[in-house]
DNA sequence: CCGGATCCTCGGTGATACTG
DNA sequence: CAGTATCACCGAGGATCCGG
């Protein structure tokens, strides 16, 4: 165990010890995308020194939870990829995203948008209770990245890179937060050039019903 | 912000660098059970340093996930207590509660167990479909600490301290989490010594469906 | 006793350069 | 492409001290 442990003998401890260590949960994170290449998270994940990665791909594969895998035929090289129990983390991701987006604001100077990220963020925004008889899908572009969600009657796959099939593409900048928190409405959002619309754009307003970003909780409400 | 910035405008970065530095969930986690004063802290975090934890304190007042209260007349000092939007951090802890869980084996030499860890789990792996037209208080004791649980026809209430209307009384040790992961039946446990009952002694089993550690998943289901 | 502040040491992180 | 190697530095860990 690279990191001290807690002396508890506790799950909730014990899950810290495992993937408490900084760049872990991000690693985890991008994974959750899909199986990924050394030098993709590298790029995936701006700032990380080559040699922590290399640390916490080889905690994560002691800990189980990510493992190695040769790449098929034609090319060459190893991809990592979660476990099954790896995989079980997304519920603890999607939760720390919803709650991490509740106090979301304006990026900071320099801060970038990734793939990952970006598909992180609409599965976990996602309402499935909101999406009971939606068969649509969305193309979204942020920022230079594309990604797409796929909804289903209340299921949904989000994934990175541009659809052939979307009923509405969206394109945007951050200002799309505001429109997940319902700090905009759809049509001032169009009005206002926030985003732009192909397809069928009436859409837009079950897109801002399916992904939503609750609001921070007044502090009154204690 | 203390910790150093990830670079991605995400919300789930940004949780990370609000909540992801050592020790501070597990602050949250003990505060989720009551506000505590500085000392309650310090012993229910068995090797923190007094500084750090001051440290973190801080970081999580400024974030607006902690506040400093006045304790009321009687006592004198102050308490630490999370607010709404801290309190929202209770389905984090608890989804990485459970999934920490799974992956619990035996207590390590020197492991400490502390009434707010074994709330956390009793509240994480707590299964409110299978408690539908059940009530019933529970009170355990394990490793000298005493907690209890109230069960109410799908919601729950645990918290510290032992008392005074128990239909069932368990005393157990670690062994209680075989118990809860499905490893060993309710009247195994009994007739093993796993625990000791007081009461109706019937409720054990619906302790044990109440209660769930889910399996680890096996590799093949990658 | 409570609620910290201060000092010192050591290990992990971050940055860069380099190699199979 | 996929990592090692090296090193500076900062924050964690541990002990002690201080004001109310």
């Amino acid at each position: 165990m690279s990191t001290r442990a807690y002396g508890q003998y506790c799950g909730f401890a014990r899950a810290l010890e495992t993937i408490g260590e900084r760049w872990t949960l991000l690693i985890v994170r991008d994974l959750l995308v899909g199986p990924k290449r050394f030098t993709d998270l590298l790029r995936g994940l701006p700032g990380v020194p080559s040699n922590v990665l290399t640390a916490r791909l080889k905690e994560l594969e002691d800990a189980g939870i990510v493992y190695r895998r040769a790449l098929p035929r034609p090319q060459r090289g190893v991809v990592y990829a979660l476990s099954p129990y790896g995989a079980q983390l997304e519920t603890v991701v999607d939760a720390l995203g919803r709650w991490g987006a509740k106090n979301l604001r304006d990026p900071r100077p320099g801060e970038a948008v990734t793939p990952e990220s970006l598909v992180t963020a609409l599965r976990a925004t996602f309402q499935p209770d909101a999406a009971r008889g939606v068969h649509a899908t969305f193309a979204l572009r942020v920022g230079g990245v594309a990604l797409h969600a796929r909804v289903d009657d209340g299921r949904i796959a989000v994934a990175a890179g541009a659809p052939d099939d979307a009923d509405l593409v969206i394109d945007a900048g951050p200002g799309i937060r505001a429109l997940m928190a319902g700090e905009i409405t759809p049509s001032h959002a169009v009005k206002a050039g926030v985003v732009q619309l192909r397809g069928k754009k009436k859409l837009l307003d079950v897109f801002a019903r399916l992904f939503r970003i609750d609001p921070m909780p007044s502090r009154a409400t204690a």
